[in-house]
DNA sequence: GTCTATAAAGGGATAGAC
DNA sequence: GTCTATCCCTTTATAGAC
């Protein structure tokens, strides 16, 4: 009995699920091991498939690697979207985003992707594009327009939205990105560090662009 | 007729000669392709050698690379220590080294060494706290020991001069860095747009950082 | 120390049967 | 579509003559 519909032009489940398995070994094996070093095989391997059957749904390395990596790349974003705006004050706000900021730029999964995306830039023009608007763009634009909002309120005084957001996360992210990237975290990922580290922007932004007394 | 003195000890000069041919070729073709995708071959061609005088100065590739990353860390420091912290007032301190800031983080041999350190630094980890060390500790150290003393003086007020100094750095660099690596440049490194950049991130800084009236 | 030549292993990609 | 088996090239590293 086959329950597929059978639409003539859909792949049987089986084939889809393949598709897929291939897609997951994939990731996994390109975030670990980097785009040069991860092997055909060892994907093939991973996903419990022959290699054969990788190469009849993605035509060669460069191809299956762009498919992953714009996958991951909405992860990433989703990873850091996912955190309401909320709160009454703009101080209260900007803990909140702070955090969330922190927190998506130690996750694992983040340094994994930063760190093959940043090699492979220059050899992959378009992905390192989709990397940024995915990563820091879409984030700054998020805050960008929060803070405009405010500064119409009165509640904020940043006269360039853009440039205020990005010295939002500049502050936040600049010392703690280069230790998680270089091992060299020493225990500033402890929680405690976190929040010192967050509240300490968060003055200095206040500072800078806060309402004018 | 042989000028060479002959300390028996010491290697011929030919030698010697080869071997700095090596160290600048395995330079040269690592940056530009990474560290996988460089091959010995490819360093002996250019380093006008075979590839066996290669393996006989230094015992593998792992080696080889990790002399040439160590003395490209130095070089990238060097790049920036370059500049003297001269001017009578903060504001005028902080829009020079600023500029060195910007400048050096846009060079093509610092997007390069950065590509090549990020991506190699889980495998080689004392490479990773090499570059760190060179690249931004150093930085932040010279800069927050300036911050000290003009808080000392009365100048300014930071409390914290090395959370200060971070926070100016990534003001700085945070989104012209992430530009840079990704391709999205469009015109941010137009002296016009670098020097309100420097600016914009002096200002915003001497506000959280200024004297308090 | 330096060279030419080669070994040994692993890589991406394909052939052909089912 | 999927598999097994294989091609062909590149890679790191070594052997042996000079």
């Amino acid at each position: 009995m086959n329950f597929n519909q059978g639409v003539a032009e859909s792949p049987p489940v089986r084939t889809l699920a393949k598709r897929q398995a291939v897609v997951a070994a994939a990731a996994q094996v390109f975030l670990e091991h980097g785009y040069d070093s991860a092997s055909m095989d060892a994907i093939a391997q991973v996903a419990g498939v022959s290699k054969q059957t990788v190469y009849n749904h993605f035509p060669n390395k460069e191809t299956l690697f762009a498919e992953v990596a714009e996958a991951q790349c909405r992860r990433f974003l989703e990873l850091f979207a996912a955190t309401e705006m909320a709160g009454d004050d703009p101080r209260s706000v900007l803990l909140t985003i702070g955090h969330a900021m922190v927190q998506t730029v130690l996750a694992p999964q983040s340094l994994r992707l930063y760190r093959i995306m940043v090699a492979v830039a220059p050899q992959f023009a378009g992905l390192g594009r989709a990397f940024f608007d995915m990563a820091p763009r879409k984030a700054v634009r998020r805050l960008s327009a929060y803070l405009e909002r405010e500064t119409g309120n009165g509640r904020l005084a940043a006269r360039d939205p853009d440039r205020a957001a990005e010295h939002f996360f500049g502050m936040l992210t600049y010392n703690i990105h280069f230790r998680a990237l270089f091992g060299m975290l020493e225990g500033e990922d402890a929680p405690e560090r976190i929040a010192r580290r967050v509240l300490d922007a968060v003055d200095a932004f206040l500072l800078a662009y806060g309402p004018r007394d």
